[in-house]
RNA sequence: GGCGGCGUAGCCAAGUGGUAAGGCAGAGGUCUGCAAAACCUUUAUUCAGCGGUUCAAAUCCGCUCGCCGCCUCCA
């Protein structure tokens, strides 16, 4: 079965057909550097990082832009309010993106250009346009004309008509037509600005799309991502502006995610109902976060709530919990140094085996189906689940059942690499995990390892009254006691 | 008003014609001095409602109800 994916001009999902053989062409939109960045960008760069990577895991050779929109109204009016330069803003924003960027642990992409530093293509094209007639200047500005471009609104299914008539749309006195949009934006003093044809100004918001895309993947390419809300007018504007200019089909697949919900209303900055991805990551841990990111399919809205990370949390965990597993009796010695004359499975044994040998088709039918993250996570847990019954099973590990764990190791790290998943160590993650919890409960580690002791002590004496009542104390403060043959442990509840 | 999406167990969530994955929470059991963890078993005769098409529908069509998004900057 092929990649399929669902393509928003067609409605459909299509079978991925890239148009050079073996090579991928992806760029998505990035965003716009005046300030810091909440989940809703956190999901929709996650999203096209799992992308990113499984396009590569499938064998193409993935070209990925990803941009800055280091220039923009928003930009202009923070400096302001600081009373500072756009750059610094700019150059500040971009370093923080990078920074949380890094922390969710995406993957960078092939290039992270600057709408800045591609003013010059911006230019040409907007040169272009007007002499074939689809743009105009009109004091200092350029607008795109929208009448000229049969096929606008191709994107988002809309109708000019209508929309001209719609209240909301004002006509800019400059404009031919209400629908018409900047191309390139008179500087007025005081601003930012670059020179071009039509005096010092600064570029309009879409066109860098096109400038960027074409500079890096050319005038015709395979998939252009973003949110949802980027379908109007954002790519919109850009399909009319590339395929006017180049005369020839601008993007291939288009591909957008949904949006991350509080309380079942967008997130987004006007509303104020947004986190930014600082905040979440205090309380969080990073893959946490990208864990509940890939819970649910890429174009369905999510709700975010602690209740909803915490959830996530405790899945991972049950998965990382299996991992650790898998890493102890992997690293332990072999205790039987006898091989058996003839080693078979258990049936218990079997039927990881059967998932092991399922694992790669069922993981690949999930994510070529429209990246499918959630199926794909189904998977995984049929995995665990047999895997932990395994373990749970077999008292001497045999070098054949080793292997057989070995093996279910190997693949956790295989879809790991795809999920952007279990990148730390096992035993490692959940101490840390635990520990970063512990700091959110009013007893110290060093309390409650004094308490463990002391228990011990009382059980060793067969005083199970006292063990159960520092039990039973500790668990009243959330933390949770575990106790095993090699000594106990805990957690936070 | 126009366009689009969604409504699956207590919660989250896969599933686009062949008889409901998975996770969380819950219940019972194994283990345990008792617990916890782990493991086992179990939890939707049913997919918002009503009609229709079909041998067969959560899946296709129509209508109704409810929620959301875009139409202005927004991932």
């Amino acid at each position: 079965m092929a990649l399929r994916v669902y393509n928003t001009l067609s409605g459909e999902k299509e079978i991925f057909v890239p148009q050079q053989p073996g090579k991928a062409g992806m760029y998505v939109c990035g965003v716009t550097v005046y300030d810091y960045c909440h989940i809703g960008h956190a999901r929709a760069n996650v999203v096209f990082d799992i992308i990113y990577r499984y396009l590569k895991y499938a064998g193409y050779d993935v070209t990925y832009v990803r941009n800055y929109t280091d220039i923009d109204d928003k930009i202009i009016n923070r400096a302001n309010q600081e009373g500072t330069d756009y750059r610094t803003i700019a150059d500040r924003y971009i370093r923080a993106f990078d920074e949380d960027m890094d922390r969710l642990g995406l993957a960078r992409p092939t290039v992270e250009p600057k709408a800045t530093d591609h003013i010059g293509g911006i230019v040409a094209i907007i040169e272009t346009l007007i002499e074939k007639g689809h743009a105009y200047a009109a004091d200092g500005d350029v607008y795109f004309a929208v009448e000229t471009y049969p096929d606008y609104l191709k994107l988002s299914g809309r109708n000019l008509e209508e929309m001209q008539a719609g209240a909301r749309v004002e006509v800019g006195e400059k404009k031919r037509n209400p629908m018409d949009f900047a191309l390139w934006k008179g500087s007025k003093p005081g601003e930012p600005r670059w020179e071009s044809p039509w005096g010092d100004g600064r570029p309009g918001w879409h066109i860098e799309c096109s400038a960027m895309s074409m500079k890096f993947l050319g005038k015709s390419f395979d998939i252009h991502g973003g949110g949802k809300d980027l379908i109007f007018p954002h790519h919109e504007n850009e399909i009319a502006q590339s395929e006017a200019a180049n005369g020839c089909r601008f993007v291939r697949y288009w591909l957008h995610n949904g949006f991350v919900n509080i309380n079942s209303e967008k997130m987004s900055k006007s509303l104020g109902n947004f986190f930014t991805i600082r905040e979440v990551l205090q309380k969080f841990d990073p893959e946490t976060l990208r864990f509940f990111i890939l819970s649910a399919h890429y174009r369905s809205p999510i709700d975010f709530s602690d209740q909803s990370l915490d959830e996530a949390r405790t899945g991972l965990e049950r998965i990382y919990s299996c991992l650790a597993a898998i890493d102890e009796v992997l690293n332990e010695p072999s205790t039987s140094n006898e091989l058996p004359a003839v080693e078979s499975l258990s049936p218990i044994g079997l039927e990881l085996q059967e998932k092991v040998e399922q694992f790669i088709p069922r993981f690949v039918e999930a994510m070529d189906d429209d990246f499918n993250t959630a199926l794909a996570l189904g998977v995984l847990f049929e995995m665990v689940r047999a895997t932990n019954r395994f373990l749970a099973e077999v008292k001497e590990f045999t070098p054949l059942s080793l292997s057989l764990v070995a093996h279910v190791s190997h693949l956790f790290d295989e879809a790991g690499g795809v999920l952007g998943l279990f990148t730390s160590r096992p035993a490692v993650w959940l101490e840390a995990s635990n520990s970063a919890r512990a700091g959110q409960v009013d007893v110290s580690p060093e309390e409650i390892e004094l308490l463990i002791a002391q228990r011990a002590e009382a059980r060793r004496a067969k005083d199970f009254t006292r063990g159960d009542e520092i039990r039973d104390l500790l668990l009243e403060k959330g933390i949770q006691l575990l106790d095993s043959a090699q000594g106990t442990s805990w957690k936070v509840k």
